[in-house]
DNA sequence: TCTGCACTTTGACGTGGATCAATGGAGACG
DNA sequence: CGTCTCCATTGATCCACGTCAAAGTGCAGA
């Protein structure tokens, strides 16, 4: 509720989001309705951006930055269901409270909208409600690949699923030479292993085993290089010709 | 594209899943517009709906009888990540291709919508879409719920897990005394190891111990008894206050 | 009723990853 | 410049579940 620390809202038309979040099909007109109700809140590192259990105020896509979902049982275990990266969208309209911890892992920008409003505007705008739904449904393709990682796969396999996916999404992009990728690990070993349904100790010592073998290079603990994008993708399990996207 | 064994559309106002499925926010008007682009279609237990890699002709909604959704790596692993029980959708609109194996695992009867029209009948009919977009989040949720049990339980709470799944979506309306719940398993003990990313022995064994615990009660080898739910979800370890469901 | 086959159960044993326990950096702060 | 703290690594041991193997069960069809 305090006003204060927020900025005044730069223009959606420059957003680094602006084509791939729910608004990427807006038309000029639906974006200033959407900006009627946005603001920009930031967060950092290790903090909790929203409860489980708690009344949601708002719901909102990464701007930059990323944070987890996860779930915890009552003894402590706990388990992520998501990784939210820029252009991920949090929150469930019509539900009035959160299922999932969302906490987020880097420095964290999000672009909010209030709830309310927000449902009100999905009904009247059926090109955030298309988007809204084609993004769900990509999530829930995303879930479902996890549950074979999670399911099936091997520690070793499940390390190398993990790198894929961020060297597929979290690659910087200035530094790519060839086929080789460059990027830094947004998680704690622990946070990895709650993604992976292992323990920080098998984490580390696979990410060893992958470095040994020379499948990465460390620079310090969190700066990895993929030399081999396919040979990482044949550790995963994956089929290193990689699915038709789209 | 055989129009032979198609049964005519009896009446959606009487159909057993109208209020649960992709329909069930339409208005007789709308019914009207679905019903001249659906038509029914049975498979036979075992029998495979789709395809992963498919081209898809049709979405549609399960009426009656059970599938699953399985990947398959190359190596043969697979992993079951969607268990569609009547009302539930299949199919995605705005692709083309199937992503993943769907069979009946038994009998079964599906209300398909050629894919074309339907698409259509979506952009201009937002009751569809919409209870669409709630059932994508719900599938989703689901396969959060999925991945805890994947990732973090035990062969005994991943067991424990599906029973209350099949416990109460599946239970037999009729046969429910008190606390007690008797339903049939729609699956082998093959198809719950995928589910569950277990081998199919452990299954067995895990099924055996919780029988012998008491926690269930079998006859014959498919149809179960629950005789205390409670005590069932706490091996799940989920709580037993048991969420709030919406 | 007999036989075959698909499914299930049970047993014996091996192993991948968990657990328990030190040790090793590297940035923050006095 | 030391020391605190957080995170990561590495080692030793354990055990839940996988693997391999052999019966057991029940339905379908001759």
């Amino acid at each position: 509720m305090i006003e204060s620390a927020q900025k005044l809202s730069p223009d959606c038309l420059a957003c680094p989001i602006r084509h791939r979040a729910v608004c990427a099909r807006c038309d000029a007109d639906e974006l200033v309705q959407l900006d009627q109700i946005k603001y920009y809140r930031s967060y950092q590192a290790g903090q909790t951006i929203v409860w489980a259990g708690d009344r949601m105020e708002f719901v909102g896509s990464v701007v930059s930055g990323v944070a987890t979902l996860t779930q915890t049982m009552e003894d402590g275990r706990t388990q992520m269901v998501g990784l939210l990266l820029p252009s991920d969208f949090i929150g469930r309209p019509d539900r009035a409270t959160a299922a999932y911890d969302v906490v987020a892992t880097t420095d964290i920008v999000m672009c909010c909208f209030r709830k309310k409003p927000f449902e009100q505007l999905i009904e009247v705008t059926p090109h955030i409600a298309h988007r809204l739904l084609e993004m769900t449904l990509d999530e829930l393709d995303a879930a479902r690949e996890w549950m074979l990682v999670l399911g099936r796969k091997t520690a070793r396999e499940k390390i190398a699923s993990l790198l894929v996916i961020l060297a597929r999404r979290g690659k910087h992009p200035d530094n790519k030479t060839g086929a080789s990728v460059v990027f830094d690990l947004p998680l704690t070993r622990e946070a990895m292993a709650d993604y992976l349904g292992l323990t920080l100790e098998t984490v580390s010592r696979q990410i060893s085993a992958l470095k040994k073998d020379g499948v990465i290079v460390l620079k310090g603990k969190r700066n990895v290089t993929v030399p081999d994008l396919d040979r990482l993708m044949q550790e995963a399990g994956d089929d290193s010709d990689g699915g038709y996207l789209n």
